[in-house]
DNA sequence: CGATAAGCGAGACGGTACGTCTCGTCTTTGA
DNA sequence: TCAAAGACGAGACGTACCGTCTCGCTTATCG
């Protein structure tokens, strides 16, 4: 008698050639796998404070739903792959002989790749998964660790030249950075100026530094 | 028609004489305001991870949804109120004579409130909603600039005792302090120990002072 | 966290087998039909003037209430979609080879019908959700125009007898059929009797009579 | 921290003069009353098929709800009373010394009065309460045998003019006429046309004629 | 080379929460 | 001293989203 009420419509956000993708039969498709990682990051991305879901990460990626779930245990699983796989730019860990050098090159490289709307959006959604799903939180604490590496791998790195005071503690010194960074990011009281990045960098670098 | 046996039961987190509120008529009843709120704080300190719903929050209070909504523009709002309503006591700002004992003393009362599990899921909650609601970001908003401008006092205090280098960016120091507590909250990486406190404490002391 | 009390008892009318229905996946689950519109018309046929309730329609059918939104574009729909599917049976036009007796036959076995508790209360919740609901209103539209097409057929199936006035106005007498049945069940001053019908079959058929 | 959400407007719809209404202290009421009754049926006679709510009956009205519950126990019956109180102009019996003239003229006024589309919203929302609410039952109940006593009273007036068969069934004959009436007034499916009133006086008045 | 296995798109489904709505009861407060 | 104002408890409504399921198709792999 009635047939079918509620459809929706997602075209508003399907950028691009996304259809017409290839049946591999059998073995993954990776395209499928890419077309719901670049969907979820963008919409990510896009999203002003609207929540992703994983019907309109699907459609827009032409994929079903079922395929998705064949492949992550969750959607935040997804959004956070999605937004590590993004965030693989992020991370250039630079030599400028000097651990104030250094430190100001990371500092104001990740600030500035912090600060881009996309990019702010993509992290904030992500914590935002992350505090509601366990497999997400997971994915976070890891991304979040290899970063911590790389600026703990910059700040030991100034040990051989001297320029670190023996009882520094360095895990607090990376989430002093890193705490302004995500802070900033999630009250937006305060921009993340390459300015910040310049003073905190001397701050950090300072305080490690002998005597 | 038919037989209504309870809807729920949530006398588990009934933690007072909830019940038997008198109906005070025309004007807004404050006892409902005060079982709103602390029902939704109540679940919010107690919920691992499970998200805190409206119905929930009404079932415990012993109020009807509409009387919370009559009130608060979404749940978010709801919850953030609770939050900082509960939060009030926090926040000692004591002397000690010197920045360093201040730092000391400020924030090692903070991370040691941060850390007892039912401020640290509240706090947890409140970022998450706050990531989801408008009027959440609102009052999280409020609330961190409350806690800013307490500890900016007791750094500008510093400043007449001569304890402040004149290019201080005490904005920075701010954020770095709350930066690492949301950071690790959030994260997870790592506790708010009181060892950590201290360390800080004497770090941003030391970023701060002349030389 | 909490503990799960079941939420209401609705087995005292589960008619039947409902439970355990496989699951489609695909396609639509006409056993998921069957089982909303049987549960809407067996609450419609029991409720005294208690409103039916979609939760209610949901929980008895062993349904979510999306499904049932899903097919249906409001409650009304549902319920009068039931009201019709159970209907079915009530139309039998018999052939006594005169008007006189056709009109008996068909409306004793109308007015018998309607009279039946669970039939009148069918009709009679029809109606109010008919009032109340623009999708519902179509469908008693088309529920009653079939009625009223059956009765139609009767009289002037009459005319090739001779049995009927040239000037007879037959919507005029259809409508005054259905309209006694109506009346009397929706003021409910009188009773469908297998007398009345009689009386009214006899009554019509001298009203559409040559001369 | 939040003052009130959801708030409402009912200008459009306060139509003329209402408000302002003297406040002498005890004996105001009948003002009130007449107010409600007023408001009330405006509303069901303008509402299209919009459920008319107690609040706006009573913001229209410039009255409060209290007041509107002190004196009728739902809001079923204020509507019907509402609306038997509006309807008082229906009733004309005329005398024209035949039964046919005076079933013509009485069924013409009353399907004319009918078809006017206040009134017809009238006995839809009239009937639409009266199916959910007992109390506005019993007000139509009332409403209706006034009526069915003034078509009697026609038909039996009759008796003495010899023009009645002493067989006749004159409750049938009057549920026949009104139960056009209601039956399109509800269904909608024909126009209560002068037209129809004086095929169904003739009708009617040949099915109780000797003979 | 044919059979089987698995990936995939589609989309229905159960569950659960949300925010809105209306009803009828209640107390305060203004006139 | 009454009635307007309006807060409140109860509970239904229709929507949103998640994660599971089945179907029917297609392609790769194995016997």
């Amino acid at each position: 008698m009635y047939t079918h009420c509620f459809v929706k419509d997602y075209t508003w956000c399907m950028t691009s050639k996304v259809r017409r993708r290839v049946h591999t039969g059998r073995k993954r498709n990776d395209a499928a796998r890419r077309a719901i990682l670049d969907s979820a990051a963008n919409l990510l991305a896009s999203a002003e404070g609207a929540a992703v879901g994983i019907d309109t990460i699907a459609a827009v990626a032409g994929v079903s739903k079922r395929t998705i779930y064949r492949w992550w245990p969750s959607k935040g699983a997804v959004l956070l792959e999605a937004m590590v796989d993004r965030a693989k730019e992020l991370a250039p860990a630079t030599d400028t002989g000097s651990l104030a050098g250094d430190l100001r090159a990371f500092l104001t490289a990740t600030f500035r790749s912090a600060r881009q709307p996309q990019n702010a959006a993509l992290l904030r959604n992500a914590m935002a998964e992350s505090l509601k799903d366990a497999a997400a939180a997971q994915a976070l604490h890891t991304f979040t660790a290899d970063r911590r590496a790389v600026l703990h791998g910059i700040l030991s790195g100034a040990r051989e030249r001297g320029e670190l005071a023996p009882d520094a503690d360095l895990d607090l010194t990376v989430d002093q950075a890193y705490g302004v960074l995500w802070y900033r990011l999630l009250i937006g009281h305060a921009a993340l100026t390459p300015n910040a990045a310049v003073k905190l960098a001397a701050a950090l670098a300072r305080q490690v530094s002998p005597r």
